[in-house]
DNA sequence: CCTAAAACTTACTTATTAGTAAGTAATTGG
DNA sequence: CCAATTACTTACTAATAAGTAAGTTTTAGG
């Protein structure tokens, strides 16, 4: 009767990834997504065998953003500190819908997430920290970026004010979350 | 038959905290707490009628361990820098019990917790945050430290390098932490 | 010693959870 | 056009969650 959904599968994902950044793994189920889509429970079942399954591809879904955020940034001819601003914008742009860090939100839950997940995220982490890493290595070789912690520590550094910023501004309000940012930015130059 | 205890109301505080650094809010049940007490469900809503009294009572319970350890180090005639290394050494002890920051815990689960109990994790977070700024301060004062940004935006930098810190050390190992925290340290010489 | 309050237990209820089995409608390739 | 596959719905189950009402035991104070 009516026209079936080719899509499905990639709409629960997306809307997985927003749940799961909004209120955590455990906090969200089934119904909420399916709710959303105007389908049944069942139907996510379906696409998804388990909630771990869709965890699982929720994760590989942000390992693409990130591998895709990463190539664009490499093939780009920004200066690492534009570069640093792209994903600095990223994170500015969760404090706007009250969402945190997917790597935040993941950690949080961690001691009850089912073993097969746990790697994954592992790999998710290792990805953008190492995708931080680079750009700051290309920008201190180049003279642009000084600091004077290795690129690995000052990824470390970076990316948990970040992380840890968009928390707190989620509770306190983004005022501490933009005194963080400026001061990011600032120490960078 | 058997004795009775009489401070049943602070073990369960005790556990709730534990609980809570582990799995989060939404993770941990009544059960859960009755279990490691050999008490019913029910004794633990005689002492706590809802679940959200529960996390009130937790979140007042570190308001006064914070107040306990802002007063203790305030009194102390520690140098700044090992005032703050006394708190590094908190989170440094979460990281080895698989816990992490009630501060990022709750972050994660704030757009989930009931409004009554809001406005308490903001006032914790102002007291730490407080606390750190006012070592900081001092620190920066009687010349033993030295930082470019000022007081309050340090302390936020540093906490959410802690905060975030631990959180990725349940994920990746406890490696990347001690980067983080023998960076803090460093940088603040 | 007796009474009342404190600190529980027993025995529920209601809601929500993840998950499943079986059936149905739509689409596609042959 | 037919058969198989895809994408679902219907109708469940079992487990666990928070929460409650009513009864019981323990303890402390007068």
């Amino acid at each position: 009767m009516t026209a079936r959904n080719t899509d499905t599968k990639e709409e629960i994902v997306r809307i997985g990834k927003e749940l799961i950044k909004l209120y955590g793994y455990n906090a969200f189920s089934y119904a909420d997504i399916s709710k959303q889509l105007n389908i049944k429970n069942a139907a996510v079942h379906y696409h998804f065998r388990g909630k771990e399954d869709l965890l699982a591809g929720i994760l590989e879904s942000y390992v693409k953003e990130y591998v895709l955020l990463g190539n664009q940034l490499q093939g780009s001819r920004l200066t690492a500190l534009k570069k640093l601003e792209k994903l600095i914008e990223k994170y500015s742009l969760l404090v706007e819908c009250k969402s945190i860090c997917i790597i935040g939100s993941v950690a949080a839950d961690y001691n009850t997430l089912p073993e097969s997940v746990k790697e994954k995220t592992t790999l998710l982490i290792e990805l953008v920290i190492g995708m931080v890493e680079k750009i700051l290595a290309e920008g201190k070789r180049s003279g642009e970026l000084s600091f004077a912690e290795s690129a690995r520590t000052q990824a470390l550094l970076i990316m948990t004010n970040l992380a840890a910023g968009v928390q707190l501004a989620r509770i306190s309000g983004k005022k501490d979350y933009d005194t963080i940012k400026r001061a990011l930015i600032r120490q960078l130059k």
